[in-house]
DNA sequence: ATACAGGTCTTAA
DNA sequence: TTAAGACCTGTA
């Protein structure tokens, strides 16, 4: 067990935040959270987080996935105090960051999540995992599974993940796992790109489209500047900047601040 | 019953 | 290049 002391963190605004599927809440108020084939159980009390985390190393890998040497204040300190909308936003969802989760994780995430409600987004990943990926074990003897890798897709017929409840989303996943296998859009040389880059290469997967390529790039690559526009962020656009979000203000961390309203219209 | 979820693809003008 | 329609599924 791990304690630490972390400002604008915030394990709950996270789980909701609707970038991880695999983060729960747990009945003792701790949470868990699944990526790729780790699990880690974390709680917290005010700025005191607990992290279960069996040693350093693993721990490096959690500070690097909740994106901890990041100063998210600086985000926050950016926002226009004459914007009353995104103020409220910022204050509302002074936790949140964003994760550095797992490239092909969040692409086979984010093209289940499409035209989709994040309880049955949750649902659906749930039984791919149970269904495709490795079962596994914590060191406390608790049971979970492990996301996929392609190769264990690739081989499917288009319609096996409707079994998963992925309905028309099943051969989207199918595909975009056979092109990644066979190497027609690698992902290692995606990583080495920019924004633009590396959201045009995405683009070429069959399913992904700008907003799912933008969520990729942005949960996936960590790039700051990406803006998926939603459904929510639409309507946001449309009815709280009629004459054009100031991008200008916010340029290299636009998807951070897309981050804080995203959150706001979810739970606010 | 109908609309809506962190949209994208296909087809037709 | 843009615009309608179709599309799995579950909940309100």
């Amino acid at each position: 067990m791990i304690t630490l002391e972390l400002e604008h963190f915030s394990l709950a605004q996270i789980a909701a935040s609707g970038q991880c599927f695999r983060m729960t809440k747990n009945e003792d108020g701790s949470y868990t959270v699944i990526a790729g084939d780790r699990c880690l159980r974390g709680s917290q009390e005010g700025s005191l987080v607990e992290f279960d985390c069996p040693s350093l190393k693993e721990l490096g890998f959690w500070v690097q996935y909740f994106d901890l040497e990041e100063d998210y204040g600086r985000f926050a300190a950016a926002v226009d105090e004459r914007d009353a909308y995104l103020s409220g936003a910022v204050r509302l969802g002074d936790g949140i960051r964003i994760l550095r989760q797992d490239l092909w994780e969040m692409t086979a995430s984010f093209l289940i999540s499409q035209n989709n409600n994040i309880a049955r987004i949750r649902r659906c990943i749930e039984n791919l995992c149970r269904s495709c990926g490795e079962k596994k074990c914590t060191k406390d003897g608790e049971v979970f599974y492990a996301f996929p890798q392609p190769e264990a897709l690739a081989g499917l017929a288009d319609d096996a993940l409707m079994d998963c409840n992925l309905g028309y989303r099943s051969r989207y996943l199918v595909r975009s796992a056979k092109m990644i296998v066979s190497g027609e859009v690698s992902l290692p040389a995606i990583r080495q790109m920019n924004y633009p880059e590396a959201k045009a290469a995405l683009l070429k997967l069959y399913g992904v489209g700008e907003k799912v390529a933008d969520c990729i790039c942005l949960f996936g690559l960590h790039h700051l500047e990406a803006f998926p526009v939603d459904t929510h962020i639409r309507q946001v656009l449309d009815r709280e900047y009629p004459d054009g979000f100031p991008f200008g203000r916010y340029e290299g961390f636009a998807g951070v601040i897309q981050q804080y309203i995203f959150y706001k219209e979810l739970v606010g």
